[in-house]
DNA sequence: TTCTCTGCTGTGAACGCTCCCATACCGGCG
DNA sequence: CGCCGGTATGGGAGCGTTCACAGCAGAGAA
């Protein structure tokens, strides 16, 4: 690697075909696959980018072919949610990652008011990225069709709830993940089985809600109204939630949580109720989030595979582009059993 | 706005400057500020723009001009502190947001692995993004000489430790701040005043421990070894550096932890310890990140003002890329009590 | 008038790459 | 022998922009 220190012209690839004694369109053929290369050539090519350092310059091959090589995260939450949630975080990790395996950079955009969506819009359909991650649970959101509608490839995290939009997506089995965390409550002898709910515009918040009933239908189990709150998967509406359950349904001995964030707020108004959990009030979670371990007792919950999660939605973002048709996928959940129940 | 739906060719500067009726050159100058341009071309121009809806080429544009009108960010911690710390959240957010003003997109970088970080190192050597904001607030990273060194600008988040390095940098007053809060601490009467640190080679830990031992000597109160136990800035570690302290300073009766984090690990073996805060052992913290609030009681602790911080560190980063010489910038801390003081 | 200066405009080069076409070689087949 | 298909290579064209330069008009000075 020459060119150490001060800063010089950046060997192009003209450098290297000179120094490997071919020509352009021959260095240009080893980078990108090397078809048509003789196995000399080859080598002679690539002892010469060695020597010279040579990085190619993205810019120029974008500009002729038109893909931009790199990627965006765009969140459409407003921003508090962003940093309540430790999801988003773990979700963002592994996409970087798993992009960076393609050696695709990731453009973290920041869509929360009105006129950075625009402009953010207006950025993406112009083709400074080849995809979108979309991360925002709400649905009613404009973004996503506009998107899809411009043809831009784009992979969205959970459902879009949308009505028969054909946007992509991958998410956890949120309604199998309720039903599980439902019977595993009946299974410790529950009965009067409470539930704080997602918001309901989200599917996360619907789907889960729903295996809640169908495990308790199944089971002969009256569906009593007053044993369902909803909450905003914040902290503070799960304190809320358990304030309303506790009054509605005095004999509660189960509480299933939409979230472990709102978990956290059940166990705090349980407790300020005099309540024990797991003996008076078993609480199931759902994420398996670092709020999971980090509550008191530590919650059992249903872990959603964010690992997983990221790394299929980079694998079906990158089809997509590649001009594949995609489909959804789901992932299964499972089922963490920690002190709180 | 033309080209609504499939995936059309998108509007070059030229068809901007035939609509218009000016020259490329026109167009060109009214994109890059407008001088020399008369009101009535700069009317036809925008006009033009609008009808269009054109979006200048950035890959066009960097291929001349050599710049990328994109900076990145750069976290070279090994990846769980980056979920465990509130901060960087904070930092990421603040810093996308304010390159958004700008129209520059920020590229996220995890160079976790010495693999990646020769990847990522090349990366950017290679001219991909005009500048980076570097986050890692351990010491002896040689990402930041190497990049510093081949004239990459680069502001870190917190006063690198690297012997005279000339390394930008944006920080909060670290040692203020730890003197303002042992301040606080002996003016509610504590006299027997433990600390659990930050780890010793980052500059935060540094700091904040001889902030906290100044002050002490200042009030006359001896400095005794067994009063500092030093932590990672993790809630285990302050659970552990509370059993130590406790051990060795039974009579204690407030605790200065160098981190929120810590600072909930502290409470939590307190309270196991059966001491009760505030009224046996005063507990600040240092961040005011979440935690602080969700703790109970709810931590006193030392706000850094991370909006301000990665504002800053945008604007330093812009003015280095500038070319202008850029200095260190320190921002104040600010007490905020709470109920564990 | 003539010359200069200033404001404004058009145009031919690049920038570094990939694409495509022309060419050349080779072995095998009719 | 001529012709073919497959492999390998070189080089021109062009992607959409900015930059440098040339040119032109009109105002003011000589």
């Amino acid at each position: 690697m020459t060119n150490t220190g001060g800063r010089r012209r950046p060997p192009t690839i003209h450098d290297v075909a000179r120094e490997a004694g071919v020509s352009r369109g021959t260095v240009s053929r080893v980078l990108n696959g090397g078809h048509y290369v003789s196995p000399a050539a080859q080598e002679a090519v690539n002892a010469a980018i060695r020597r010279t350092g040579y990085v190619v310059n993205r810019h120029a091959r974008s500009l002729i072919t038109g893909r931009s090589d790199s990627v965006g995260f765009l969140l459409t939450e407003p921003q508090e949610k962003f940093f309540e949630d430790p999801n988003f975080n773990i979700l963002l990790r592994g996409c970087t990652q798993a992009l960076a395996a393609h050696d695709i950079p990731l453009l973290l955009m920041l869509a929360g008011t009105e006129d950075e969506r625009r402009r953010i819009t207006r950025y993406i359909t112009s083709g400074h990225v080849d995809g979108v991650l979309l991360v925002s649970s709400h649905s009613g959101n404009p973004v996503a069709e506009e998107l899809s509608e411009a043809g831009v490839p784009l992979v969205a995290c959970g459902k879009p709830i949308g009505l028969g939009s054909k946007i992509s997506y991958v998410a956890a089995d949120d309604r199998e993940g309720a039903r599980d965390m439902t019977r595993h409550l009946l299974s410790l002898g529950r009965r009067r089985i409470g539930t704080v709910t997602g918001p309901l515009d989200t599917p996360g918040g619907v789907e889960r809600l729903a295996g809640y009933k169908e495990v308790l239908a199944e089971a002969g189990i009256e569906v009593d109204d007053r044993l369902v709150v909803s909450g905003d998967y914040s902290r503070l509406s799960g304190e809320k939630g358990a304030e309303r359950l506790l009054a509605q349904v005095p004999d509660l001995d189960a509480v299933f949580v939409a979230s472990d964030l709102m978990a956290r707020g059940v166990l705090t108004t349980l407790e300020r109720a005099g309540r024990h959990v797991p003996e008076d009030v078993a609480v199931g979670g759902f994420d398996d989030s670092p709020a999971a371990l980090a509550s008191s007792p530590e919650l059992t919950t249903m872990r959603q595979p964010f690992d997983r999660i990221s790394a299929e939605m980079v694998r079906v973002l990158l089809a997509q582009i590649g001009g594949e048709d995609t489909a959804a996928v789901i992932l299964p959940t499972e089922l963490v059993k920690r002190e709180s129940t």
